[in-house]
DNA sequence: CGTTGTATTGAACGGAAGTTCAATACGAGA
DNA sequence: TCTCGTATTGAACTTCCGTTCAATACAACG
């Protein structure tokens, strides 16, 4: 007895909140079709009918998720900061808050990250994505560079941008394992430290 | 109709050692205790009573790898490097390749961790796998340190040792998803134009 | 109001996995 | 040689999953 219709594109919308909801909580491999389906109060069958496998339904997911992540938000006050590395800084520091402060999308995000390493699908949507994520770090990069030409000398603003990413992604790891011990201002002082040039004298008098 | 007997110690190795190549090749969940069976040849029966239980048999598997794996080796080439920012350089470009050259080894490493973010034993592992790999990192990061304590004021010996580390988990990530592009010589370029310091003059004349 | 297409259900099937267990054969000690 | 403990087997049981499919009811259209 078949219980109300609804336009194809929110059934889609909806089993996939439900399916973010249950892979959030339980975890990739635990997301089965019928939990799905509980989650979303309704029939194993109309999953499968929506989304034809249980493979497709991960990868629309994935899809969802991608679409819904700020890559690298920049905003107006970390942009108003005098000096290029002090921007950079800014820029690490508000990566590494969000991973504490969105850890269900982080750890569903590691899932995929997990799944990428033997599914090829999954693993050229993710290249794309940290792709997109290096760029975004790119002109950053390259403006610190521009400042001081001298010292960077055989650095390249995509590698320092690649440097960022590891960086970030890094912390994610750590963030996720050790979380109590994970301290996002440890990180930055010292990533502070390296950046920061040598001051001409002490002005600590 | 029972096989030879052999002594325990054996047998259990016998069987961790397929399970490890079940795991590398497949993944750790798609180590079934059939599968591990088969590539011991073995009954299923007899890896859960060595092993109790699949969960068991993976917590096994873990000490197994930890205890197989090289924390960290500064070998004497290294050591006798003149400045301790070389050394750590030279440290993390050993690191960052081993990344490349045990893929086995890391992408179970690797299946470990997404597990370690819902399994607590699993993650307890890996944190204290986690502090002893940042210890060995400490004494590099504090020899860098003394040597120019004026520029690393802020700077403390475990804050910088925590980012190697994130820097070295970060490039796990991506050499893991994006193996053609990770290139170690790029991230390393960027990371020694970070830690040196400025030349008083060009010396390039 | 009748027809038609389709979204929806839920039962059923086949497969695979983890675990249990009675039966069995090997090895060591008496 | 006999006995006993135990390592070992393999079939059986349970559970759960993905997928299929015939039946069904709703909505739109004529």
């Amino acid at each position: 007895m078949p219980g109300k219709r609804v336009p194809e594109p929110e059934r889609r919308e909806q089993i996939l909140a439900a399916t973010y909801d249950v892979a959030a909580e339980h975890g990739l491999w635990e997301t089965t079709i019928l939990r799905v389906a509980a989650a979303a109060n309704v029939s194993p069958g109309l999953v499968i009918f929506h989304f034809e496998t249980r493979r497709q339904l991960l990868l629309a997911l994935l899809d969802h998720v991608l679409a819904t992540t700020t890559v690298l938000l920049v905003d107006p006050a970390v942009a108003a900061l005098p000096s290029p590395t002090e921007r950079l800084i800014a820029v690490l520091r508000r990566e590494m808050s969000r991973l504490t402060s969105e850890p269900l999308r982080i750890r569903l995000t590691f899932d995929y990250w997990m799944a990428g390493v033997r599914d090829a699908a999954i693993r050229e949507k993710l290249q794309t994505e940290f792709a997109r994520y290096r760029a975004s770090f790119r002109p950053l990069a390259a403006e610190v560079l521009r400042a001081e030409p001298d010292r960077f000398a055989d650095v390249t603003p995509e590698g320092l941008a690649g440097l960022a990413v590891s960086l970030i992604k890094g912390c994610a790891v750590q963030s996720m394992i050790d979380a109590e011990r994970f301290d996002v201002d440890d990180h930055l002082a010292a990533a502070v430290g390296l950046m920061t040039n040598v001051r001409p004298a002490s002005t600590t008098v």
